[in-house]
DNA sequence: CTTTAGGGCTAGGGTTAA
DNA sequence: TTTAACCCTAGCCCTAAA
């Protein structure tokens, strides 16, 4: 086209890196915009500094960091060199808590038929799932600043209903009082996690069931993404 | 960022057109509590659901000046049918020639027992959403696979019906149902865990993924049992 | 308080120039 | 062919306003 494609320069780049050591990735507007670094990078929009930091990223594999906000502290993740600047980092606890394994047996014991009673139960638990699939505004309560020592139960309208029938107007809050019968959702909801998980693990090795894969993948993106999947 | 996005899927756009059609432009809220598309739009926000027309909107007005793909066998523009909200537009757009509804019992409608009828159409919407979540290949695939005399094409889509007794209340007290049904899965939850791992026995039994369905109808007989199946 | 309209941002796929 | 720079857009977030 028209443009020349404007190399990065070595400043730029350094300008890059830095900002990222600040501001963390993904936040390519503010990094542009910081008066440390757009002396250096006036020139490139935030769309560039995104393009450039991929590119930078394809030729220094690193361990991929835990889904980490820019949070207060600066973090390391795939810094592609350099950047000398960094800190401790308290590591936030990721969630993910070794569940006791199940120690149970009572269970197994009702299941005429194990195998197809089981594989059963996996899709029954993928359409409960995707039946009670809430949206949860927990948003970033990791904030840079003011860490909020209280936190808000962020569950919606967990509704005792109890016994009497469902005033609920819609599904999801006849599916969100379904959910508040049962107790402790917030565990259950990892507990369904990790079925998943699981689950998508027994359908890759059933080549055949793809289409399962891709349930179970969507399933666990959701949770993974903050939605608290209930199931009742 | 934590967020994979979450791409929609053509059942949620024609469930959106549908929705726009019937309530209007701007109703987005309404639109995804109308029980007639909340099933296919449970996991979008009102907002998401602004932002997708937007974004459909926006790509109706010429053709691409770009090489565009065109997808094989799509008929219409992937465009809303009618912008304006002033437009009558009586009868939704029919999707799909074969509206076969669902063979088993959940087509009793006139059962005017709460517990049963709600039983069926739990057993409907689990179905209905399931489709929605296996993104169903569209028609073309279908047929690759060795049919099954016993099972019939049970791929139900979007229901337009309006008339049909289905889901306005019947869902609400459906999901209440579902509810009852496992309400004191409390103690089963690491169940689901342990049946998945059991899952992993019959995994190698590539199944035909239609039998699904076959597989829910079997979950929601024994939960009609009173069986508890599984909760988590 | 809830909801909507609109602008802004990012991630990822795609395209172009070298 | 490969690669860096750039483009396009879906999805999502933020804010003001009603």
């Amino acid at each position: 086209m028209g443009n020349p494609k404007q190399k990065w320069t070595a400043e730029e780049e350094e300008a890059l890196r830095a900002g990222v050591a600040k501001h963390g990735t993904g936040k390519w507007k503010n990094i542009q915009r910081d008066p440390e670094f757009n002396p250096f990078l006036f020139s490139r929009s935030n769309i560039d500094l995104k393009d450039k930091w991929r590119n930078m990223s394809v030729s220094a594999p690193r361990e991929k960091s835990r889904t980490l906000k820019p949070k207060a502290g600066s973090d390391a993740p795939a810094v592609p060199l350099s950047t000398p600047q960094t800190s401790a980092l308290p590591a936030a606890v990721p969630i993910d808590a070794s569940a006791d394994p199940i120690t149970d047996e009572s269970a197994r014991s009702s299941a005429p038929k194990p195998g197809c009673n089981a594989k059963a139960v996996v899709h029954y638990i993928m359409i409960l799932q995707v039946q009670n699939c809430f949206k949860v505004k927990e948003d970033a309560s990791l904030g840079t600043k003011t860490p909020n020592p209280k936190q808000k139960d962020t569950r919606p309208k967990l509704l005792h209903s109890t016994n009497d029938v469902s005033p609920a107007d819609t599904v999801q809050e006849a599916a969100a009082a379904a959910a508040g019968q049962v107790a402790d959702a917030e565990n259950k909801s990892f507990v369904a996690a990790e079925a998943v998980k699981e689950a998508e693990r027994v359908s890759r090795m059933a080549e055949d069931t793809d289409s399962l894969l891709q349930l179970a993948k969507e399933i666990f993106e959701r949770c993974s993404r903050g939605e608290i999947v209930v199931v009742a």
